[in-house]
DNA sequence: TGAAACGTAACTTTGACTATTACGATTCTG
DNA sequence: CAGAATCGTAATAGTCAAAGTTACGTTTCA
């Protein structure tokens, strides 16, 4: 979805679901569930209709990645975790214990490490890319030449 | 795995795969393929046949849960990550740059944070129930009384 | 020798996530 | 106003990896 922002700011008019879908090689649906999650915050607006569709409210500097990881969270980020198979055994509360401790450390630093990014930061390793987009020469998603034709 | 293992360092004699599984509410063909992730790593040892089963080959001060985590990871810790949608999109490259960079950062923080607790410490903060555990007093796991019997 | 264990391959089940279909509601344009 | 373009969302289906099962071979002890 951070690729799909910035491409969204370097894009004139609201970008529609369908296009979306086509740089992300997914489904409009799937886009507006996940889109959903922006919107709620107040990141992007969608609009119905001819010349509806997707628009970012604010400049990429106002966007951190943790914004846009924290909009679309659902579950948990790790794949492991404690686990509740015997809530009652002492052992396993005290072990249960020390690894969410573990997790709760990881999960500052990812928050922290996402917060240090901002969407203009992205761009901004790719020099010659961000002079193309600034000045409007089209960048295109492969196979998505739709995405910012026009 | 944490749970059992600390388990195991008060039980005399070896633990079998079912004994174990039923600590686990799992399977005993489950156990066996976790375990061998640990013995791989010469955490513990299996004996076939009567008398045999799973031993550990060292006390909980010389284990880590990173050693245990480790041992057993077998894909990403992470929910999130980079894709692959656009491989040559130069704008998705770059944001895939961004958020691998972020979860390398996390990932060091958590192998950090289990680092730091040995097995041994899991029971320090339940003082009561290591003076029970260390004169012998069988500690089940309800449902399992089985495997701190004998 | 026979029962107790592990080792492992093969297959099945489960569950979360993704994709799809369908249809209603809204909004623009001519 | 008609009709097409879009989003919103419920309901259903598909996908895939992890967990669970079954089956059977091998080893070891008494």
């Amino acid at each position: 979805m951070a690729h799909v922002l910035v491409h969204m700011a370097y894009h004139d008019g609201a970008a529609t679901s369908d296009t979306i879908a086509r740089m992300l090689n997914t489904n409009p649906v799937v886009v507006r569930r996940t889109m959903a999650g922006l919107r709620d915050r107040g990141y992007v607006t969608s609009g119905k209709g001819p010349r509806g569709g997707w628009r970012l409210t604010r400049p990429l500097e106002d966007l951190t990645l943790l914004d846009v990881h924290q909009a679309l969270e659902t579950a948990s980020v790790f794949t492991i975790g404690p686990t509740a198979d015997h809530a009652e055994c002492p052992v396993e509360h005290l072990a249960n214990r020390a690894i969410a401790g573990a997790m709760a450390q990881a999960s500052a630093a990812l928050e922290a490490a996402l917060a240090r990014v901002r969407l203009s930061d992205i761009l901004a390793e790719g020099q010659a890319l961000r002079v193309a987009m600034d000045q409007g020469r089209p960048h295109r998603c492969p196979d998505t030449a739709v995405v910012e034709a026009q």
